[in-house]
DNA sequence: CTACAATATCGTTATTCGACGATAAACGAT
DNA sequence: ATCGTTTATCGTCGAATAACGATATTGTAG
């Protein structure tokens, strides 16, 4: 049994997954920072190690937020925005959602069933 | 030495990380679609033991994610969208440096230094 | 072919995550 | 005061993550 969770719920979490280390996200910014080509200069703007680095650009690339392109000796990255569609407009549901409703002082909702439990 | 990444970014990762589980994605899901408290129905849903989606609700309460109010002897969970903001606004910078480059096919950049060492 | 420069991969280690069952805590009802 | 219901916390275990240095790979230049 491996479908507890549907297919669009897991490719959000991934993409999600994806972000979920200040290192990458800090390499997204230096992408979205500049306008050339991003190789070896992240490595040192983040501190870590070549490897590390390599790890985490890798990670990225398999959720398919950047595209490296192989140039001379170097690679080339590139942000590649329809990756994080479905995690961008689930958060919009959220906003959605809380619009709607109240925003975050009022109390939650009324309880329309005593709680039906499945027998 | 403990910065090596500035506090935005490290807010960014901590909401993504808060997302990026499946579990936690559906529990989300499950209170944008109903309007009604959201309680133990949740566990049944989720096809979880009931110490791990209560360990899901705490990730995503510390990640300021959805709040707790304590209802009778059950406690309702409310989305609070706040939160998400910043992840949001940057998955929208995303956007928005793609749509004024290229979007997917095109070489990705004249290099515009031949590349500089920091020596 | 050899050398060099940039990146990727490998192997290791320490830490964190996710899941579970068992148990505790809170609180209204009897 | 005790019971039942709902949720939280604890302790454990296996799996996954993140970091590093060392090494392999790739492709141009000489």
């Amino acid at each position: 049994m491996n479908k507890l969770f549907n297919e669009q719920d897991e490719s959000i979490a991934e993409t999600a997954k994806a972000l979920a280390h200040p290192a990458r996200v800090k390499i997204i910014r230096l992408l979205l920072s500049k306008t050339s080509c991003v190789g070896g200069e992240i490595t040192a703007e983040l501190g870590l190690a070549q490897s590390t680095v390599s790890e985490h650009l890798r990670i990225l690339k398999v959720a398919g937020i950047i595209v490296g392109e192989i140039e001379h000796p170097r690679v080339c990255y590139t942000l590649k925005p329809s990756s994080v569609n479905a995690l961008a407009s689930f958060l919009e549901q959220i906003n959605i959602k809380a619009s709607t409703a109240q925003t975050d002082d009022g109390l939650c909702c009324p309880l329309e069933s005593p709680f039906e439990q499945k027998d």
